[in-house]
DNA sequence: CCTTTTATTTGTAATATGCAAATATTTATT
DNA sequence: AATAAATATTTGCATATTACAAATAAAAGG
């Protein structure tokens, strides 16, 4: 099957670093992980701190302590459940929305200009495929099944 | 331009989540930032470790540290370099090259088994695409044109 | 020669990680 | 209802990772 896992090998580690020059808004320096968890916050509806962590594949131990900081740096909220008192709620502060929005839009930016290179047809046809990919990564039973 | 960045943080996080989980080899257990040092190594020719650094855009002193480990591990073996003296040339161990090898069978068999649920012409069109975001993202500006 | 640049390592301090255990609360079982 | 088992979250702790600044060593330039 030829070169596959180098064009994967690449194509990851370019993300990866357009992901990581994206985590600076304004005076607020975000790691990584810290973007990440701010996106996926962002995305699920009113999730509670272990859906999060489940989600991005984070120890809860390590998570827990990301969101204090996060919060401390008043990005995030943690509401407390009333249908469950051991389980917070998070959500992104005005702040949090902002930053969120903001790296948002950087990604989407250079994800444009990479786009830019491309034919509309050749920019449909990758977008398919990344779409078909992700549907036939869920169905694979070796790595991503048990948790999406 | 709809849901894109959707797309690519689902297919990130998914490879990411892979890669993650080829990282034990019999009794050896490595860190994702370990296996993509004996990747590269195992791709670059003779390469010294600021070119290794640099392919994988860590920081010097931070990979210098791995390469330690590595070494002690048997899995990396620096060899000084005649032509300049400041130089050592990156290589890997009987051992290092097993381990790899293992890896690479793993990952492959993952992408196989993923492209098994596809026809052939839906896996010759998701391999021509990525191949083609990687043209689009080298010539890119905004992020990774520097270093590759 | 002497200054500047480059490759690598070490000092050090901050941060991240994950296992085990603690705490609090809910659900299940008797 | 009382007790046991399960779940969500937090803390203790030991280790690993990270990166800036400075040190060392060798090469290159003037």
């Amino acid at each position: 099957m030829e070169n596959v896992r180098e064009l994967f090998h690449t194509m990851t580690k370019r993300l990866g670093l357009l992901d990581r020059n994206c985590c600076t808004v304004g005076g607020i320096e975000l790691s990584l992980v810290q973007s990440h968890i701010l996106y996926e916050i962002d995305r699920m509806n009113e999730p509670s701190m272990q859906q999060v962590a489940d989600a991005l594949a984070i120890d809860i131990t390590t998570f827990s302590r990301q969101i204090q900081t996060l919060v401390k740096m008043n990005l995030v909220k943690k509401t407390p459940y009333p249908q469950d008192r051991r389980v917070y709620i998070l959500s992104l502060t005005p702040e949090g929305k902002y930053v969120t929005a903001k790296i948002d839009a950087e990604v989407n930016e250079y994800l444009g200009e990479v786009f830019s290179h491309m034919s509309e047809f050749e920019r449909e046809t990758v977008l398919r495929s990344i779409r078909l990919l992700n549907e036939c990564m869920a169905k694979s039973s070796v790595c991503c099944k048990p948790l999406f």
